[in-house]
Parts: structure tokens; sequence; C-alpha cells
DNA sequence: GCCGAAATTAAAATAAACTTAAATTAGCCT
DNA sequence: AGGCTAATTTAAGTTTATTTTAATTTCGGC
């Protein structure tokens, strides 16, 4: 039940040293010196979670990280860099990366950062978000094809991220609408009615439940 | 449907500088500059992120962390720090933060990891209340799958917080209804009924026992 | 067996949520 | 800018779930 966490990085003397002590902090490391190495090994689903350099041979930690996510890896990553230039961090971050940190660093900062990162449940694809049958593209604002509003997505997009547990009007309204709007509950129930005719339309298995007096959630006809 | 923050920060001026930029980014932002206000805020489920400085007036980052999530609080944190220890980050990330970011930074930064934070789905608390096989699940409003309306709830919960010992109906009928309610004893006995008939459903070694004249209490059948 | 307490049921009342359609607003295109 | 379209808001009528009421039956202790 340890973690298991890839490490790229070519400085083998730093990265023999990052190894022991995350070693010593229970967790699992497969290593690799390089970039075409490292990006093979983040191929595989086999992590709970990626260290990886920026600068590396062969390809480049930001490299690797575009490629996989490309691929659909959804492991969480983290971004090492001796660069400690801000255009760097948003660039890796918005090529998803989760997390970065500055060379030098302490290895139980690393180590910190690590259990913060796979406290929370696996990051799912940015474009597309899975509930049974249906799948909500958030690129195409549509479900399986067919084309949502903003409110309709905004609302179901609440939904499919936490599904079989319940949301509240009240979420869904500062979520949707912003925290400052005059909450009027018909809001959402209008707009529940719409998305349930378009699931309908499709024949799905799955349903946005009513919870009187609490909320929404989605899950199975039944 | 755009991001909603909360920042904390005490030093006014930074404060002015980095919530304009966030606007800017289409970020709705708002703001308390110490801790109590902060906390107070916080405690709603209003936003997608906090940004919190840890030194603060009255309380501290800190603190209002821990204090969050004592109370069942996911909202994503990010602590603000001068304070470049990293035993500072340690115990931040160990409180249940998400990210640290050292002071000076760069509102790019910022924008650029709320946005990776927020990509995340919400941690769900599943909060739920054990008794031999039964699980009230308080947030689905359900034991073991099957569901209950709000009063069926009230009384279960009651129940299941002190197993074995005496519930009497006038404290069920001060918690569940209210205390200024006029009560019928009958009410009670009217949802113990249903509830009674739920649980028998679940083939449940455990049943609602009554105390003649006392109350209820839960037990296992013999 | 009798009596009061508790349980059960079904019905009526209430409150929440749903659905529609019309009115309004916002975004776009020429 | 003006007009067209799509999205959102408003509002009213309808439906449905829950709660309350009330009448009836069962149960437990004496």
């Amino acid at each position: 039940m340890s973690m298991r966490v890839l490490y790229v990085e070519d400085e083998k003397f730093l990265a023999e040293a990052v190894m022991h002590l995350l070693r010593k902090a229970k967790i699992d490391v497969d290593y690799a010196a390089d970039g075409e190495a490292g990006f093979e090994l983040a191929l595989k689903p086999n992590y709970d979670a990626i260290v990886l350099d920026i600068m590396l041979p062969k390809l480049s930690g930001l490299e690797i990280l575009k490629s996989i996510r490309e691929r659909g890896v959804k492991t969480p990553v983290i971004m090492l860099s001796a660069l400690n230039e801000v255009e760097d961090k948003v660039r890796g971050l918005e090529y998803g990366a989760d997390d970065y940190l500055a060379k030098p660093f302490k290895t139980a900062e690393l180590v910190a950062r690590l259990n913060a990162l796979v406290r929370r449940p696996p990051l799912t694809d940015a474009k597309k978000l899975c509930y049974e049958d249906l799948i909500l593209d958030l690129s195409n604002r549509t479900i399986n094809g067919v084309e949502l509003t903003d409110k309709e997505m905004g609302i179901f997009e609440m939904l499919i991220k936490t599904p079989g547990s319940v949301v509240t009007k009240e979420q869904i309204l500062a979520h949707v609408w912003g925290a400052d709007a005059e909450f009027d509950d018909n809001y959402v129930e209008v707009y529940v009615s719409y998305l349930r005719k378009k699931i309908k339309s499709l024949n799905s298995k799955a349903q946005i439940k009513t919870l009187r007096g609490l909320g929404y959630k989605l899950c199975l006809t039944n």
C-alpha cells in the first residue's frame, strides 16, 4: 500500500541522495536517468506520482509531460527545476503538471508534496469526464454529442465529478452562478430539468436523482 | 462559471495588487483582512479554492486551515508565507493544505497553481456512522443504500450516535422537530415505524427497541 | 382480560421540486 | 448600430415527496 513514484533526473549524485531519503520515507522509487527512459516508464500506469526534472538529456521534462498527457496519462506530476523562472512554472502547470518545486529543495518538502498530491483522487482528464455511458466533453460542451449550454454544463460538471454523492442547490448556485448572485433555487431546477431531458434522449442508464431537501446526485436508474 | 477564490491576507497594499491581477485573470475574489474574518468565510462552501497567508492578525493561517479541515471543509487551500522554512511548508501540507507558495510570488504563478488545483475533482466528504452491519451515510441520507427522509435520518442519527443507550421521544422531538415545536409523540412513533420497516428490509441484525415509557435504543436482535 | 402506551396505516395537508412557456438579456453577424 | 439567434431569467401552474393528522390495531404489564 506504499506509494510508488517515478523519478526522472539526470544528476546521478543528487538522484542517489534523494532516492535514499524517499525510500526512508517508505516511498518506492523507480528511477530514470534520461528523458527517453523516463518517458517509456511514465506511460505505464504503475505510479502514484511522477517527479520530473525539466532539464534532461534527449527529452526535456516538459516534453515528457506534454506527451504523456496527450496520451491520456493522468498520473500526478511534480516538476523540478533549477530555473526558478515563473514562465517555466506556468508552462509546466498549464501542460498538466500538478506541482512545481524549485531546486535546490529539501527532500522533506518533496515528501510532503507527494503526500498532498496522492491524498487527492486521481486527476481526471481535463477534457472529458465520464460516468457510466455518459461522456461530458468539456471542450465541445457536449454530453455524448448533445450540446449543452453554459449553465447546463456547469451543473453537470459538478454532478459528474462527484458521482453518487449529493450536490446541493446552494453549491450549484455558488459554483455556476457565483456566490454573490441572489439565489433562486428555481434557476437550478429549470436547468436540471433541461439536463434530464437531454440525458433521457440519449437512453442512458444514468440519471440525475433528486434528494428532497438535500440536492441532486448522479446515479443509475433502478 | 468562473473560479471563486477566498483570499486572506493582512497586507492591504499587496492584497489590492494581487486581487486586481486575479480579477484580470477572470477569477472572482473574496477578501478577508484578518484571521477571524477569513475563518468565517472559509467555512462556507462557496469557494473553489482558498489562498491563506500564514502570518495574520487574530488567527494564523495554519490555525484557520486546521480548524476548517476539522470541520470537514475540503476546499483546496494554498498557503502563502514569507517564511521560506521547510518546517512551515511541511506543517501546512500536513494540516491539509494543497499547495504552498513563498512570498514574494508572481501572480501568474498563483493563477497557474489555482488552475491546477481546481482542475482536480473536489474531495467528497462521505460522513458515515456505523452500528453493526448498518451504515448511515449522512451526506447521501441512506442506510446501506436505502434512502431516508429528513426526519427518518434525524431520528436514526440520534440512535446510532449513542448505540445501546436510550433516547427519549422528548429528546427526539427537540432535536429533529425543534425545541419550540409542540410535541406529539405520535410523530416519533410514525417515523420509528418507517425506520423499522426499512431496517427490516435490509435483514439487519440490528433493531430499534422500544423501552416502554422511556424511549428507544438501537441494539441487536436476540 | 383490561388499560394505556405504542405501532401501524391510510388520508389529507403541506412544501419542495418540476415543467413550460413567455419575457428578457446577451452575444454575434452584417 | 440594428437585427437575429441563442441563452437565461421569470413566473405560473402542475406534479410529487414528505410530513402531519387521525383512526385503528397491537402489544405489554398488571
